[in-house]
RNA sequence: GGUUCCGUAGCUCAGCUGGAUAGAGCAACUGCCUUCUAAGCAGUAGGUCUUUGGUUCGAAUCCAAACGGAAUCACCA
């Protein structure tokens, strides 16, 4: 049963009958009543008086008189204003809740046969991942996960950026500095390990162009000439002619560094159902260049180079193909996208990339319309905001990130410190607070970055750790602890799980009417690609639970039948804040 | 300079498809553990929702402008 909907309808019946006025069912919104208010959905009257042809209040009134009269649903209804605030009544409520119950995959809506595509992490294979990958990561995942529950069959996709310029910086001084160092030699991460290499260059690079201004040279002008950099275009050049010796390294370090990423992406827990490598599809849509040109889509300029014209959609002349032949970087990503359609056909493509890319993105899937590529409307940009620390931007070459598997780990810590001191870990295993220790920090973590809309650029002080209390999964883990707890009693207890009961108390109401709220909110985070809405909700319904909490007994409760619904009420909470988590990624523990 | 995004409590953020006295968490202060997990609950205090104008019965929410911050505008990726 569906307590707005039905309600809707017979406001609508009331409209005809009491008004003669037709009032279609979607302009019939309700809302959640202002706790001070007594009621639990208000419906305002304000936009109907004119139809009505009486003012607000005597509006409302007349419609909570009929509405009390046609509807089981409405016990009682008061009026402030415009303001019509309804009570429902608890045999309703208790209909709702049993409706919950029964429905095993509550939430989470049937397959609807689309496809869609989620892109995220794309990691340069020459450095270690650090905090903006953590935000770009849970937030791909996150969504994924939420449109699995939309009913959407999902392919997570990670385009592995691993040639270019940049990775051959780090090959470079690996070759000049390395002396054959390993991560078996060195005990480090492979990905740590070629992160190093890329400092190194960094600073080896700069101390050559200090040295080539120091002689009179421009800055613009060392920058290009100085010979590691020349080295390392060199390096490129061998690399694309398929040069065996640079092949061979480049493929060495690469391992490296996916042994170490594997790990990352696995205390993450994220994963990926297509691999795309840029050294495979780097070549690719020159084939589109072609097409546009035969479409007249693009123009080519007297020295061979050609180019867009965006300038009618506000955006500039952009160049698709180098004079010389060679690609760009859209040029790749115009035939990674004709490719990714082919392997999958899906009907969206989501690409979860930071927000310095936006513009990019617009131009992308403004040519991929203009070429009227049947996929082009399915295409959405997810940006998100950069993760600044105090001391401004990271910047991997100066070192200057937060990396991932540190933070990890430290998250970890502090999770295991607080457990520790809070004493509460005696019945574990060794292994067992092991496993909690992880849950509570990578938990931590990944909510930490999820609680906030993907938008907002947000500021991380790595000299404040990250709460373990208030609006947090820890928060909401520990409350599915505690219900853990109680739903063992009640086991040992025989408590049988069934619900007859007729009155309720306000707490236990609030409580239901949140849950009942659980899909409608799955679907909001759906549509607008918001995990922030579910991270919302969970902890919104944790809050509402432990207040319930506080506030009745459950096994000192008057009767049998209430410790019964308290419990049936416990085990639907516990399961609805484990689905939300796991919408988030996130695990909740049965013991804390 | 053009374009896009952001500006809500001391701090971090919700709320933004227009509705009542703007909500959480942290930090500060007060209570509540001999009965289901105090990683909790209840409460106090803290706001000209950047500013100005407009639309509206009604604006934090929509529109416009200004101010402040960020990103981007490469034959880089």
């Amino acid at each position: 049963m569906n307590i707005e909907s039905s309600l809707q309808q017979t406001i609508g019946q009331a409209f005809k009958e009491l008004f003669g006025a037709e009032l279609p069912l979607q302009d019939i919104n309700l809302q959640a009543t202002r706790k001070d208010f007594e009621g639990s959905h208000t419906f305002v009257t304000f936009p109907f008086a004119k139809l009505s042809k009486k003012n607000p209040q005597e509006t409302a009134r007349l419609i909570g008189e009929y509405l009390q009269q046609h509807t089981q649903l409405v016990s009682a209804f008061n009026v402030v204003q415009g303001f019509l605030n309804l009570t429902i009544a608890d045999s309703a409520w208790l209909q709702v809740f049993a409706d919950i119950v029964t429905q095993a995959d509550f939430g989470f809506y049937a397959s609807n046969g689309q496809k869609v595509m989620v892109e995220y992490s794309s990691p340069n294979t020459n450095k270690p991942l650090h905090l903006g990958h953590l935000r770009n990561n849970f937030l791909g995942y996150s969504v994924a996960e939420i449109l699995k529950a939309n009913g959407y069959d999902v392919i997570k996709t990670n385009l592995v950026n691993d040639r270019g310029i940049h990775i051959c910086k780090s090959m470079l001084a690996y070759q000049k500095f390395g002396n054959g160092e390993t991560p078996e030699t060195s005990g480090m991460k492979g990905d740590h390990l070629i992160g190093k290499y890329y400092v190194l260059f960094d600073k080896a690079y700069k101390q050559e162009i200090d040295a080539l201004k120091a002689q009179g040279m421009a800055e613009e002008e060392a920058k290009k000439t100085a010979p590691l950099m020349q080295e390392a275009q060199q390096m490129l050049v061998k690399w694309e002619e398929g040069d065996k010796e640079t092949v061979e390294l480049w493929q060495r370090l690469n391992t490296w560094v996916y042994t170490g990423f594997a790990q990352t992406y696995t205390r993450m827990g994220v994963d990926f159902d297509k691999m795309y490598y840029e050294s495979n599809v780097y070549l690719l849509g020159k084939d589109i260049v072609e097409e546009g040109l035969a479409k007249g889509v693009f123009f080519k300029k007297e020295n061979g180079s050609v180019w867009i014209d965006l300038s009618a959609e506000g955006l500039d002349e952009k160049l698709v193909l180098r004079a010389d032949g060679t690609s760009v970087y859209i040029t790749q990503d115009l035939g990674t996208a004709d490719i990714k359609y082919k392997d999958f056909g899906m009907e969206k493509s989501i690409y979860v990339v930071g927000n310095e890319q936006d513009y990019h993105f617009n131009v992308l899937f403004t040519i991929l319309k203009k070429l009227g590529k049947p996929y082009a409307d399915g295409l959405y940009h997810l940006s998100y905001g950069m993760v600044d620390l105090p001391t401004g931007r990271m910047k991997s070459r100066e070192g200057t990130v937060v990396d991932a598997d540190d933070l990890m780990e430290e998250m970890v810590q502090t999770a295991t410190a607080r457990s520790q001191e809070l004493g509460k870990i005696e019945e574990f295993s060794e292994e067992g607070a092991r496993v909690l220790y992880e849950m509570l920090g990578i938990g931590a973590l990944k909510y930490f970055l999820l609680k906030v809309d993907p938008k907002k650029r947000m500021l991380f002080n790595p000299d404040e750790a990250i709460e373990l209390h208030g609006h947090t999964a820890t928060f909401i883990q520990y409350t599915h602890a505690r219900i853990s707890t109680i739903l063992r009693k009640a086991d040992l207890m025989d408590v049988k799980r069934e619900v007859n009961i007729q009155k309720l108390q306000p707490a236990e109401k609030d409580v239901i009417a949140l849950l009942a709220t659980f899909p409608d909110r799955v679907k909001e985070a759906g549509r607008d690609y918001a995990p922030s809405v579910i991270s919302q909700y969970a902890y919104d319904l944790a809050k509402e639970y432990n207040r319930f909490f506080a506030e009745v007994s459950i096994f000192n409760a008057d009767t049998a039948e209430e410790t019964a619904f308290r419990v049936v009420l416990s085990e639907q909470v516990g399961k609805t804040i484990r689905k939300a988590m796991s919408l988030l990624g996130i695990s909740v523990p049965e013991r804390m």
